[in-house]
DNA sequence: TATTGTTATACTCTATAACTATA
DNA sequence: TATAGTTATAGAGTATAACAATA
């Protein structure tokens, strides 16, 4: 299997699928804004819409960022009404976070937009690239979980 | 093919993707720290290494980013000392953008260290899997482009 | 002492709007 | 008028460090 003149090198590939993804979320969010929540808090709210109540160290393990940064992403949930504060009964450092039925709503129309746009971009292309797609994101939930 | 059972919805495909990529990301640059630029701009030095002097418009148009950004992101450049500002001599409106010998180093050896990290990501996988992430590549960057 | 969470601060990356200089 | 580029400003998302409250 000798296909140097095509193959990219690890670091293409990388940069490629960086790039691209960003691209694509740029465009998404110019052609169906979507409220006033950034992507990673929109995931937050989903997180908490499909899964229910989750303290801030149980998302921040989930989502791998740092508990700080998480703090002040689940500010914004909080100040938009979308989320509530609550104090853990059984561990009074804990505080547990859940939605807010405007916030369920929110996750819910969000989740329909999202599907909605990006079936449509899946349509315009070949039958197999969802399952490319699927392969893909597989693949790159192994790697970041390792 | 109905396979419910495991099959993402596109919101969720596209959510996968996104935090996966990210998150791959952050645990690249907390292993191997790579100097003083981020990301993006790491890679637009990549981009004026590989294909020589650019103007600020194509740099722009072909990362899909505003001008104004492009600028921003050049600057840091030229900050660092890895790139510098040229005018056009046929167009004195533009300005072209070219690498130093420092920016040549940096990208050389940014470009060997993404290619280590990630070649070693993927021996502890299987043996198809860098094929699955190619075709991925290649088909995030078909849906960008379109 | 260790854990949970928050606040203060800073940096990257992006955008829009207003501007200058050149075509 | 139209295009190329810059600057000012703002907001999301991330991080580290210092802190308070609870275990």
């Amino acid at each position: 299997m000798d296909d140097d003149a095509t193959a990219p090198t690890a670091a293409e590939l990388g940069a490629q699928i960086r790039l691209t993804v960003g691209q694509l979320q740029r465009r998404f969010r110019s052609e169906r804004p979507d409220g006033d929540l950034g992507d990673a808090t929109l995931e937050v709210l989903t997180r908490l819409f499909k899964d229910g109540p989750r303290s801030l160290t149980a998302l921040s393990d989930h989502f791998r960022v740092s508990p700080a940064s998480m703090s002040q992403t689940v500010n914004r949930l909080t100040t938009g009404g979308y989320a509530v504060r609550a104090p853990d009964p059984d561990d009074r450092r804990r505080v547990l976070f859940s939605t807010t039925p405007a916030g369920d709503r929110l996750a819910g129309a969000a989740r329909a937009q999202r599907n909605a746009w990006l079936d449509e971009q899946l349509a315009a292309l070949g039958p197999d690239d969802r399952s490319v797609l699927e392969r893909a994101a597989a693949l790159l939930g192994r790697m970041a979980a390792s």
